[in-house]
DNA sequence: AATATTACAACAAACGTTTGTGCAAATATT
DNA sequence: AATATTTGCACAAACGTTTGTTGTAATATT
């Protein structure tokens, strides 16, 4: 039934020429080594006729080049790693390599089980949002000179390339903004609590208190997920003096925090202001449209590959670290009070 | 810098055995072939000592197995496929298997163009959501024996298995539950139309017209995008006669609808009802919570790749075409009128 | 003690490419 | 006409595995 795959050595016999030639007229490498017109134009006559597609893993092997790069990112389901993906995905193509893109569900265990499958299949570069605040096993692979980026989580003491977004400063500008609005009760309800972004957000919003001389705040939850979103919010209004803003460092945590406040028939933003970070598509169609900070997803992927190919080409050393100023974007649910 | 990788010759000379030996031991079949415990521990030793990980292209190469399926989908940017792809690369992954995710940009020229890579890369099987109604490539591939399943969009002529949403059955309940609320004029806002769902879904909603004796009403729109959404909304509304109620046909179509309908102040559902395909995890905290036609996501994703490793595995010829019925989901975005 | 059996493991080919090198034939140069 | 040069292409090795076959030492059987 399945009639064989064509090879190249098919369309050797076929042109009567040696598979080395035809190797090299399929490769663009006709005239450096001066292969005859009407030999190329054989070539290509046959390969065209046979449908061939050459196989990448014989050349691979051969070359040592996959054509391949890596994402791993601690969760696809949230909507800020998806649009990532989606964007890298997309952007990789552009350099005629293929993307293996894969979740590690926030487990250490789990990603370093996709490295393994990742280096078996021999990328040539990688792109991480490292789940874990370890990082032996990536410091290894860069330092035996796989081209690695960190997207999004990184690690400040590492020379290993990054691109993120500034958290401390976007989580300190939200929580400016709160301020401004009069807001003095505000609660942080945080993701991941080690991962980088989520350090530099509470950070970024212990120092915005402080500075406006507020020293009595909050910071609880532990994930980027809509139950902890929920439930953290559950318990917050149970408390007898609640928060009249809530800070949620992700929009998957905002909404959560949505859906108990709205069991709860708490308004945004007339009983309680909230403010987020990530923007989305959809939160400007939401019962209240929600302010929040806009990190610059499209811009991170670009930059992340660019970064990358330009270490796969040039085997360039210089170490690339930067960080992307993100957006505030003012919607509804924050309330001026007092 | 770049320490070497090692490779099974190394572990071979470490531990004074042959590659063969080695190999068949990392691979679990020293069993069959007698290897002795001793020998065994002293290559899993070694293994371990060296890190060693398998070059997959060899592997394959010999095998002709890539442990790699090929997911293309029309475009990551629908909600509806990265959901999609991120709960198959998932499963994919439970059974060993790396995924490649592709997106044709709703453009058949590049479908065929990833095809090609994918081939290239010799995937054991593949699932398309394909892009246009043109089946050739897809049909030469399966009958060359390469297992392919469709998901979403398939072509019912042909013998490919396929695994969707009952379309025509959502989209008649839709229309339905809209008539029961008293709408005769109703607007659909289509996507791409020669697509089967989009195809099936207009004859869905034509049937659930016709049958109510509703001859008078408007399927509008071409594509499964924001704009698609927004435009046709802006044009339906500037009609004398407006509709009272829109249908569309994607949860992005109706996210381009809601933003005419609110740069327009027209108020959902006091003004017009809407109803959409597709849920979305944000639909429930929409200034109108919107009702939508939910398609089982998470069932079709897992009945396909039960369907594809049944048939990379067994070689089943039994071929499967299942059509899973939609979920209704009322909110308050339709209203009775009359 | 001679033979049969079993336990262990090595050899070598093959997968489909890419590529360094070498070698004829054709053409140009003297 | 002899030599030098260019043109056009083929040979064969190599990439790192897997696997069918074969071989030998050790043990069991007679």
């Amino acid at each position: 039934m399945s009639q064989q795959k064509v090879n190249i050595t098919d369309i050797a016999t076929e042109t009567g020429l040696s598979i080395s030639t035809v190797s090299r007229v399929l490769n663009g490498k006709a005239e450096p080594y001066r292969i005859g017109k009407k030999s190329q134009q054989k070539i290509i006559d046959a390969a065209k006729k046979f449908n061939y597609i050459p196989n990448q893993f014989a050349a691979n092997l051969r070359t040592g080049k996959s054509k391949t790069i890596a994402l791993i990112v601690p969760s696809l389901n949230n909507p800020f790693f998806a649009d990532l993906a989606s964007t890298i995905n997309a952007e990789v193509r552009k350099f005629g390599y293929i993307t293996m893109i894969s979740d590690s569900d926030e487990n250490l265990e789990i990603e370093e089980l996709e490295l393994q499958q990742v280096i078996s299949r021999n990328v040539e570069g990688l792109i991480i949002a490292p789940c874990g605040n370890n990082w032996e096993h990536l410091k290894q692979l860069h330092d035996q000179g796989l081209p690695i980026i960190c997207i999004d989580r990184y690690f400040e003491e590492l020379d290993i390339p990054f691109v993120s977004t500034d958290n401390y400063d976007g989580a300190y500008n939200a929580t400016k903004h709160l301020i401004e609005n009069g807001h003095s009760k505000i609660t942080c309800i945080q993701g991941v609590q080690q991962s980088t972004p989520n350090r530099l957000r509470a950070k970024g919003f212990k120092d915005a208190m402080e500075n406006a001389g507020i020293g009595n705040y909050d910071i609880v939850g532990d994930d980027f997920s809509v139950q902890n979103g929920y439930l953290e919010t559950r318990l917050l209004m149970q408390q007898e003096e609640r928060p009249t803003a809530i800070f949620t460092f992700s929009n998957i945590i905002a909404m959560g925090c949505m859906k108990a406040l709205r069991e709860m028939n708490i308004n945004i933003p007339d009983d309680i202001s909230l403010i987020t970070f990530d923007d989305h598509l959809y939160l400007d169609y939401l019962a209240t449209p929600l302010s929040c900070i806009a990190q610059p997803v499209s811009d991170i992927s670009k930059i992340a590959i660019k970064f990358l190919f330009s270490r796969i080409n040039n085997n360039e050393v210089k170490i690339n670290q930067i960080l992307l100023k993100p957006e505030i974007k003012l919607r509804k649910s924050v309330r001026r009070i007092i």
